[in-house]
Order: structure tokens, then C-alpha cells, then sequence
DNA sequence: AGCATAGTCGAACTATTGTTCGATGTCAAG
DNA sequence: CTTGACATCGAACAATAGTTCGACTATGCT
């Protein structure tokens, strides 16, 4: 029964400021709040907002314009999805990609990250024709990590790795292809998650 | 070679501008930017702003505070992780969740999404243990879509719909499990993504 | 040289926005 | 009935932030 302690008011203001700020991509003025809460006097805003900062629900930032943030909502960056093969950890990452995808930027920095859309069977099991997986940028990695390998031709191939003493093996998790040395690719980084529309 | 026709300056002030609304949460001011871009004058950044919009890359919003954004950016929603069982599409979606799962927010309404763990392994083959699916809250669904199934008793279960004459059945895809029909429960909505952890 | 483009500055102006104050009303608990 | 938490209002104030203006410096093209 107990919502946290919050007064009606105080959820509905919790939510006006969630759902404004998923809809326009910045939080609203104190003014703005007013309106859609339907209150004619910022003040009465103001000491909502001000109930909710006690109770640790919103980011602390007086003074500033549109500074009120749910806290509960984790910080989420935007990585580029650079197609179907990576071209090399440049910076410029709002040029060319095709898109981008959404992550919750909790472990590491987000800003080594990128996703690709997977091409072909060879990895089925795993991962499917269509899929878009996660990587991060790396140069090495260990036995049984998916990883991208890039080649100088331009050319990029997703396998799961496997270390052996004669050097590096990818492998294919379907099983009517054959494994095969890295030869002259280079892992360019370890896939650390998939996402699948089904 | 050519990157949209965006001189060096522009360029740097649209990465600023992305890299600060992702890292803060809300765009910066003008003069946030000036300090970020090295430069002085509000002006300076008024005036490769405009030079942006006039090429579509920024939305087109004067007069706000804190409303440069990159059109490119889609917009995310953060639709709440419900656990392993949802408990009824009720609204209150900034209280109870132990998460949330970012969404691009393109299709339909992201208010209609939600997120589960899921659990076990009657799924295999589609579905593992551990994996976070994103469903859409409806109470029918066709043959062979992936359905939450919802029980008076608070239970939920993840399985494949088979719509038959004789009523719903529902299927694991592990084959070590049998079909079985829906009997009381009544579909809660239909899994249309999965994200998993490699 | 003449001219257009890109980039910058500092100051000033205006509009927006956060904040504060005093006053008022409601409602349940003591 | 009094007290306290909850809630609201309107007005006013101060700080912040968007916008505009005139002037100035490069650079490359004609």
C-alpha cells in the first residue's frame, strides 16, 4: 500500500516530469510542470519538487533551468550503430552511422561501445541473422569470447574465439562451417550482448 | 570524404552538444557551450547553432532554454523492468520496478511496453535463462507470437501461442517440456525483443 | 584590391525561469 | 478547538539564458 510515502501529488508530479522528459528529450521548466499539473503558481510546484529532493527521488540541482531528473532513472547513452561492418574506433561517432542504440551506461564507458547488425547463418545459435549485438572496443580477448575481427580490406566477421598454442582460431558456432586461423585479421572487439526483435 | 558539408567548428559543437545531453541528462545552455567550445562570446555559439538548424541536424526550438537537441538522436524511453512477473498494466511505472530497460521510442506507444526477466529454461532454444524480454501489453495474440501468460494465483509464465480449435495452447520451445493448454490463465501481452548478456 | 565566407568578441537587451514571501484553505489528529 | 501536514495562490524578485548588434580578424577566390 505504502508507494514510498508519496502524497498523490507527488506521484503524479514524479510522473508528469518522467514522461515529459521520455517525450521531449529535456526535462520541463517549473512553468511548464504547472500547466500540465494544472496549478496556477509555480510555488506550488516548487514545494513538490522540493518534498521529492528530500525524499532523494530527484537529482539535487537548484538554479539551474529544466535540472529536475527523476534519479532513479539510469544515465543512458546513445551508441552508433555502424552497420554491418565496423570501420575502426574513430571518434566522429554522429557522422556516419546508421543509427543508434540505447544503453545503460552503468558498466564502463559507453564511450568504447558500438553495435552492428549481424549478417548471415554462421553463428547461428547464438546469433541470428538480423540481430544487433553490443561490443566493445578491444584488441585482445579471451577463449570462448564472440568477437569482431576486422581485415584490411574492409572486411569484418563475427566468430567466437578460441586460443590455442599454434595461435588464434575462430570459430563458427554453426556447425556446417568450418573453424579457421584469424590469419590476417585483427580482433577489433568482444561482443558483450545481443538484442533480437522477434 | 565530404561529412554533411559541416566545417570543423560545427562538427565540434554538435559532439559537444550530444556528449553533454547524454552525460547530463538535458541539453546545455549557450553559454554551457561556450565554455565546453573554448570560446567567449554567447554569439559564437548562437551563431553555429543557427548554421546547424539551418541544415536540419538540430530541432528546430528558439526561444527555450536548454532545447538544442540533434535531430538524429531517437528518442528513448525507459520502460520499467518488472521482474519476473508482472503484476497488471497499471500505471504507477516510477515506483515499484527494479529497473529499467532504455527503448527506442519509435514504434507505438513506449506507455504500452514493459520488461521481464525471464527464468528457467522451457523457453530454451528462444529464450535463456537470465534473458530480459520487452513486451507489449495485450490480451490477445496470434499463433507462434511469444506470449506472458498471467494467473489469478500471481504466477506468470513465457510461452509460444498456438491458437487451436479446441482453445490456446501454449508451447514451450524446449522440447523436454510438453504442451500444454492455457486453462484459467489469460495473456498479460506478446514479447516482441529480447536483450542478453553475453 | 575587392569580396564573400567563416569565426570571433563584448556588450546590451529581453524573455524565460527558479526562488521566495505572505496569506489562505482543507483535513485529520490530539 | 488548536495544531500540524498538505496544498494552493498571486505577486514580486533575482538569476539565468536566448537573442541581437556592430565591429573585427583571418582566409581564400576572382
Amino acid at each position: 500500500m505504502e508507494n514510498n510515502g508519496l502524497t498523490p501529488r507527488q506521484q503524479q508530479i514524479l510522473e508528469l516530469l518522467g514522461r515529459f522528459t521520455t517525450d521531449h528529450g529535456y526535462p520541463p521548466t517549473v512553468r511548464e510542470l504547472c500547466r500540465l499539473a494544472g496549478v496556477s503558481s509555480p510555488d506550488t510546484i516548487q514545494y513538490h519538487l522540493d518534498k521529492l529532493r528530500e525524499k532523494g527521488l530527484l537529482e539535487e540541482a537548484k538554479g539551474r533551468s529544466r535540472a529536475a531528473q527523476v534519479t532513479s532513472m539510469e544515465r543512458v547513452a546513445m551508441i552508433p550503430l555502424l552497420g554491418l561492418v565496423p570501420a575502426g574506433p574513430t571518434a566522429g561517432a554522429y557522422a556516419e552511422p546508421m543509427g543508434h542504440v540505447p544503453v545503460v551506461a552503468d558498466r564502463g564507458d559507453p564511450a568504447q561501445l558500438f553495435a552492428l547488425k549481424v549478417k548471415g547463418d554462421s553463428m547461428q545459435a547464438t546469433l541470428h541473422d538480423g540481430d544487433t549485438v553490443v561490443v566493445r572496443w578491444q584488441e585482445t580477448a579471451s577463449s570462448n569470447d564472440v568477437v569482431v575481427v576486422r581485415y584490411d580490406d574492409g572486411e569484418a566477421t563475427v566468430k567466437r574465439l578460441k586460443v590455442k598454442p599454434a595461435g588464434l582460431i575462430l570459430i563458427p558456432d554453426n556447425p556446417r562451417y568450418e573453424p579457421f586461423p584469424i590469419g590476417e585479421g585483427r580482433i577489433a572487439g568482444k561482443v558483450i550482448s545481443l538484442i533480437r526483435k522477434l
